[in-house]
DNA sequence: ACGAAACAATATCATGTGCA
DNA sequence: TGCACATGATATTGTTTCGT
């Protein structure tokens, strides 16, 4: 941590330290301290200040900048979580975003980028004549020009998620044939062991399964289709913090998907949903592929997301990957 | 403003062990 | 043999800081 990082640090804990608790009114000697204080860090910030100033070209309007940046150092404090980042990198946030916004005002069309456009800045609200003579507001003649494209999203993306549920329904119920046939080779066998326990009296026909047993089958079921789903969504974290208990998670997902994907090719259900490309070697950081086989024609590029479902490693194990776009941009917005 | 370096948090993988 | 689980190593991704 440099001198001024540390000093800057210091002088805002005490600009916090001296602000009046809830509901009480500042005493004097608080608001004497915090005042100083306050200086302190304007004084510290000042070198930074300036340079922003320059930076944003707004030498021409230096006490404006200068007065919006002081009120950026104090919503910076007001805001500021200690445990989170240093000062000198969330005050640089605020100071940034108060010139940013300060120039917009003041300049929106002495930009270079709008000048060359020729552009000039209108307010959406003002009114205009619209192509009938009759007085309207711009925003209202705006057209959505996004809609087609973002409906078209929308439609590929149900259809994704039907995909996707009715690949998981057909795991399911992959797992539970698989299941209950075990079920009852089990049941079959253990008859006989279990016969010289006379305490309890047998009903279970030949062969038949324990309902017990059943009902324990339909929930580890249940579980795995929970975990493939949220594996599918990206969102395993969602399911537990643990994070050994996470990768075991992942682990079941990446068997899953090996079923799955031989589902998917076999099932007729999902007969012709699928391209075939050759799988290439899995990437690694210094050999990097893109790997996909989609469950749906490619959109175009940039439009929305495809069910990503096998690729290879290079083992030639299957590996699922998730949607990748969807939960790229998902993340994106969370941050 | 911007890129690089340092650092932190997570995700993924390879591998080993135990069990049915 | 194959699955479930654990664990250390490594890769990837995100954040902060610093220098220009």
């Amino acid at each position: 941590m440099s001198k001024i990082t540390a000093a800057l640090e210091a002088a805002v804990a005490e600009v916090i330290a001296n602000l009046p608790k809830d509901g009480e009114k500042q005493t004097n000697r608080q608001r004497v301290y915090g005042d100083r204080a306050f200086a302190r860090v304007l004084d510290l910030v000042a070198p930074r200040i300036r340079h922003f100033i320059r930076q944003y070209g707004l030498v021409a309007h230096w006490e404006d900048a200068e007065q919006c940046c002081a009120i950026g150092v104090h919503r910076a404090i007001q805001a500021y979580d200690p445990s989170k980042a240093q000062f000198t990198t969330f005050v640089n946030w605020q100071l940034r975003g108060e010139l940013q916004s300060l120039r917009f005002r003041l300049m929106t069309d002495q930009r270079p980028s709008a000048k060359k456009v020729e552009a000039t800045t209108v307010s959406l609200h003002a009114t205009a004549m619209a192509a009938d003579g009759e007085a309207t507001s711009l925003e209202s003649m705006i057209e959505d020009e996004d809609a087609l494209e973002r409906t078209e999203a929308c439609a590929a993306e149900h259809l994704a998620d039907n995909t996707r549920e009715a690949l998981l329904d057909a795991y399911v119920a992959h797992l539970r044939e698989v299941g209950i046939d075990q079920l009852r080779r089990r049941a079959r066998t253990q008859r006989s062991r279990q016969n010289d326990d006379t305490s309890l009296p047998r009903f279970r026909a030949r062969g038949a399964i324990d309902a017990d047993e059943l009902a324990e089958l339909e929930e580890r079921l249940a579980s795995q289709r929970e975990i493939v789903a949220h594996r599918l969504n990206d969102d395993l974290s969602d399911m537990t913090d643990d994070p050994q208990e996470r990768e075991r998670l992942r682990q079941v997902a990446k068997r899953a998907a090996k079923t799955i994907a031989k589902i998917a090719q076999t099932d007729e259900r999902f007969g012709g949903m699928f391209e075939r490309r050759k799988p290439e070697p899995r990437r690694r950081a210094t050999d990097r592929v893109e790997v996909e086989q989609s469950l749906l024609p490619m959109p175009n590029p940039g439009e929305t997301r495809v069910l990503v479902i096998e690729a290879q490693d290079m083992n030639g194990m299957p590996v699922m990957l998730p949607i990748a776009h969807e939960a790229q941009a998902r993340r994106s917005r969370l941050n």
